[in-house]
DNA sequence: CGGAATCCCAAGCGATACTG
DNA sequence: CAGTATCGCTTGGGATTCCG
């Protein structure tokens, strides 16, 4: 199956398809965003509890990223107190589908391996 | 000073998977160079080239993380001049099947958008 | 409650030179 | 070729405060 290796980058000089999406979700926290949002947790101090170790800061950030990419959905609630709400968008939903693979590779590696820096609920 | 820490929430009964596999192929890197090998760019030059903007420290230290968790292996060729091949383990690729969605869904999109920051290209 | 704005420090990372 | 070693700057992101 090896391909055939010239001086030539394998994907010259378009993006790999790869780095376009790691462009999207690359980065710590975002896929566990993506999948805590399809769960139902859909507020900023819900995701907050479910990431330990993550900032208002950082949270703050990568939601205003996937929310720019499209891939989430802010919706604000004029109340009192008051309430934003998160969802996917179909992109955001595509993607997540995208991502359950991770997590299926985890579940199968959650026997045999332990993490080392990030232990996350669900 | 109220540096109170409630260990229940830092380590919850439940880890999530998602995490522990973003444990191992989080970042920026990882999943690029366990593609790239896989398809038989298996030397470092060769992935250095093909990985336009990595430095060769970072690319150096991501193949030993990617190494210490199993993922693939070195194997060292003591000739003249020195020759070092990389492979994936049956970790590994069991790992790559779990990163080729998030690839075919670059290509699905890779028609609608383009990328914007880290614009692997040459 | 859900953020935005500031300050600030150390880890992270790039660039370069050097080595087996 | 395939890396290490070293230096120095950049910036990620933690802590805190303030606002609608």
């Amino acid at each position: 199956m090896k391909k055939e290796l010239s001086n030539a980058l394998i994907y010259p000089p378009v993006l790999c398809p790869l780095a376009l999406t790691l462009d999207v979700i690359g980065g710590k926290w975002k896929p566990l965003i993506v999948h805590l949002v399809s769960q139902g947790v859909n507020r900023f101090s819900l995701l907050e509890k479910q990431l330990p170790g993550i900032s208002r800061k950082m949270l703050a950030n990568q939601l205003r990223e996937l929310e720019r990419d499209e891939l989430l959905t802010r919706e604000i609630f004029a109340e009192i107190p008051p309430r934003v709400e998160y969802s996917l968008t179909e992109t955001g939903l595509s993607l997540l589908a995208a991502v359950m693979p991770l997590y299926e590779w985890g579940v199968q590696h959650l026997a045999h391996k332990q993490p080392r820096h990030t232990a996350i609920q669900l």
